[in-house]
DNA sequence: TCAATAATAGTAATTATTATTATAAAGAAG
DNA sequence: CTTCTTTATAATAATAATTACTATTATTGA
């Protein structure tokens, strides 16, 4: 028997303060951000939902080269870029580049269903 | 005055050690790893011994998808698959794409100095 | 309205990593 | 070869991020 997801008023909010700012906050920063509006929400509700909205596909989870975890509300196809300098994470618009996958096959045993790229240098403000 | 680096064999040991291996090691790895040749090394030594060789480029940090650190000792250029079942990183052979970096650009006001990409999938083994 | 189940807040526990410190090893100079 | 200065080490403590636990509350379907 699958377990069955209940409406919450707390994810609720997570997800519509995921979609309306234009940040990448981290878990942290949700957090606090949520307690504006919700002040007796706890971290751990803040993680699993997370974690949840991310693995049912309604919000994206992102991983740094640096380790730091970063969460992204916009669902749209859309790359990153993450500022060497200032540490912001922001939004770049460019055509796909799926076809990379297609590159990697060609020697590669295996079966390529996917990839991940993140690009740094500086950020417009930094530079 | 910048600080001089001094030989010991621990560091000299885990790059040997990532030098001749295929796998792409955590940090607990290569600690279980070297304790069989320095039985004695702590694993605060093998985390500094780690980030150091990768400040000097001499290995390379993996951060995956999932949160997880791996390292690498080999240094040509090559790229990474890391497999959604059994979790294992492989090498990829493959042409550069660094290309991407000029797509990338096209529509973004920063400046972009690289990338990191990883692919997913099933490996050989997996498959 | 009521029962079943999932979600929560609050807290404790875990994991990965970094910091601290007294001792040991490395390298330069005499 | 001995001494001095500096860096590295082992062992341990501390920190940060995240997950697990539990009693209580909220949601949903009947």
């Amino acid at each position: 028997m699958t377990t069955m997801t209940k409406y919450s008023k707390q994810r609720e909010a997570i997800k519509e303060y995921l979609s309306q700012t234009k940040e990448h906050p981290t878990a942290d920063t949700v957090y606090t951000n949520i307690r504006a509006i919700l002040p007796n929400i706890s971290l751990g509700t803040v993680y699993r939902n997370l974690n949840l909205l991310a693995e049912q596909g309604e919000i994206l989870k992102i991983n740094c080269q640096d380790g730091s975890v970063h969460f992204d509300g916009k669902l749209d196809r859309h790359y990153h870029f993450i500022c060497n300098d200032c540490g912001k994470i922001c939004d770049i618009e460019m055509e796909s580049i799926d076809f990379i996958n297609k590159i990697a096959s060609a020697n590669f045993g295996g079966k390529i269903d996917g990839h991940t790229v993140h690009f740094y240098g500086k950020c417009p403000e930094c530079k």
